[in-house]
DNA sequence: GTCTATAAGGTGATAGAC
DNA sequence: GTCTATCACCTTATAGAC
């Protein structure tokens, strides 16, 4: 069901000079933007020798895709039902910021493929995706009724963490020329914005 | 400076298929990924006519951007200094969430092209964006020093609010495919929530 | 394992008849 | 204004020498 196995040092090596150039690539141009020649240019190998270690181009695509699925949900399954509930969802939105910084090219390859209508990752999204996001609505929704945040849409709640940090990664172009700054980073305004704002939104006793 | 004038009323009327079917296909698929055969086969006109309305599959696309631009800043330019601030908010908020619900073809144009780095519309963003943003971010500014609004980073909620409202209409898909709805919509929850969300943050009297 | 050469099909754009 | 035919280029992928 996946690629073969890679068996020598060099094989290995190799495997993930193309992924990284692929995530470079990718991420800038989605998937169908971006050529194997660019690929290959990117990764140092020529256009061939890229093929002989994917069968495609589609093949190092996806491969992308669902080996990064699976760090990018990190953050949300590490979301505890035993913590201190307000702590638990700032610490998410904080770490879900802390991803956008780190892992911005991730971000992008995801979002090119959602606002494309997701075509080669909705069965991940309708599979593992909903039922991890519906088991933490759950608990956020367990704290809600037990008064412990204040009454809120445990899904709309999540959706909201996952644009305003993403926002950050995804449309960084933007947000950069707007601020302008000259090479100064506005994660650490973010973090505090972010970190406001669902503090307010959840603290016992608003409307 | 501009394409040439339309005369005649079928030509006109040419020009308006061409462009409602490129909003379908580069909203879809990406300025790279869309194909003129997409864009005739949409607008029900042949390839060659489609490019003796358009000089290029390039003039197509800029002449949307720009043409969209304007109209999508519409809410923000609404927000007005007189009204109260946290209803000039808030209806900012929902106004921007209806856009989404409306034209959620328009807002993934502009998302595929911020997202792969806004090559053909960093000019717009670091001028006349940039300028109508800083105006209202003073705006609001000027709120929270007079403690109309409880203390907030103006930029940082601006993004907050663009994010969170674009969210619904970027990434339908992935909201769809989580809250599995048959056929029913979501954005009365997702307004629900968000009057919710700034109503919190803004209130007067929050850390 | 890596290369050059090339096949095979797609894509933007133009020519020229009507 | 609209069509058919077609060019020139790009892109994915394969063949086969080394």
């Amino acid at each position: 069901m996946s690629e073969k196995q890679p068996r020598t040092r060099i094989q290995q090596k190799n495997r993930e000079l193309i992924l990284e150039a692929a995530l470079d690539v990718f991420s800038t141009e989605g998937f169908r933007g971006a050529t194997l020649d660019q690929i290959a240019a990117q990764s140092g190998l020529s256009k061939p020798n890229v093929l002989y270690y994917f069968s495609s181009k589609e093949a190092i695509y996806t491969q992308l895709l669902s080996q990064l699925l699976d760090t990018w949900l990190d953050p949300l399954r590490a979301l505890e039902s035993d913590g201190d509930p307000i702590d638990e969802i700032v610490d998410y939105a904080l770490r879900k910021l802390e991803m956008s910084r780190e892992f911005p090219r991730e971000s992008r390859l995801f979002a090119n493929e959602i606002v494309q209508g997701a075509p080669r990752i909705l069965d991940q999204i309708e599979g593992p995706l909903r039922d991890l996001v519906n088991a933490k609505a759950a608990v956020i929704s367990d704290w809600s009724s037990a008064g412990r945040i204040a009454p809120v849409d445990p899904h709309h709640l999540i959706f909201s963490i996952w644009s305003t940090t993403q926002h950050y990664a995804d449309f960084d172009v933007q947000v950069r020329g707007i601020l302008n700054p000259e090479g100064e980073s506005h994660f650490n305004d973010a973090q505090t914005f972010l970190k406001l704002l669902y503090t307010r939104l959840l603290s016992p006793g608003a409307p």
